[in-house]
DNA sequence: TTATTATATCGTAATATTGCAATATAAAAA
DNA sequence: TTTTTATATTGCAATATTACGATATAATAA
């Protein structure tokens, strides 16, 4: 066979796999770095900033809004994106509590 | 075409992007989570743990490897998996960085 | 030396992701 | 209404990931 038994793993292990796997892309990354670095969020212009096409970029825009990373709300004839900030919070806990542990620890 | 155009982007990007994807699979998830658990760090137990063959198991761990995720260490007949606390750090570091960037916007 | 035990690698089938041209949609401007 | 502008969807080719049986490797035990 092939492919994903995530029906195997738990509720909760899948949707931080999930978030993660929003965040495996490098443009994916970029769109984030691109977003945070941008004052207001009228974020149009992501195309113009990545070495991507059109279609792609809303593909990626697409997947992170399904994770919940970012948010878009509608500006006109535009989509004004930004990052869920909640989500990133949420993703340093899990990281803060990963490296608490671990200070107990050996190895 | 079709296929990852990281040669695009940024060493940065592409690094980050490269140990989110390390974690972007459920049963990566639940590795590290097992590793966290697990007091000592004698790990071959972990093919019992989880609902995937051995060999499945080997090239998780090879991927959590490859990304710094985890650190294995041969321990005679057995090989020794832990968590690698730095980069958990630094991932850490990174959301850090990102909600407090994020605190000084609105959205 | 010959098991045994623990882990890795190879080969391959099933499936998922990436990227983009073409096209659709939908709001605002002319 | 027609055009323009901004974004989304479709379809598809190229490539990557996931999973595992079979097999290899390599250290210890008998």
């Amino acid at each position: 066979m092939g492919a994903s038994k995530s029906a195997s793993f738990s509720e909760k292990h899948n949707e931080l796999a999930n978030q993660f796997k929003a965040l495996s892309h490098p443009a994916r990354i970029a769109i984030v770095e691109y977003l945070l670095s941008v004052d207001s969020c009228i974020c149009g212009d992501i195309v113009n900033e990545l070495p991507l096409a059109q279609p792609t970029i809303s593909q990626h825009l697409k997947e992170l809004k399904n994770a919940n990373i970012i948010k878009g709300s509608i500006e006109g004839t535009a989509i004004c994106y930004c990052i869920n900030s909640e989500t990133m919070v949420k993703i340093e806990g899990y990281f803060s509590l990963i490296s608490k542990a671990l200070k107990n620890k050996c190895c």
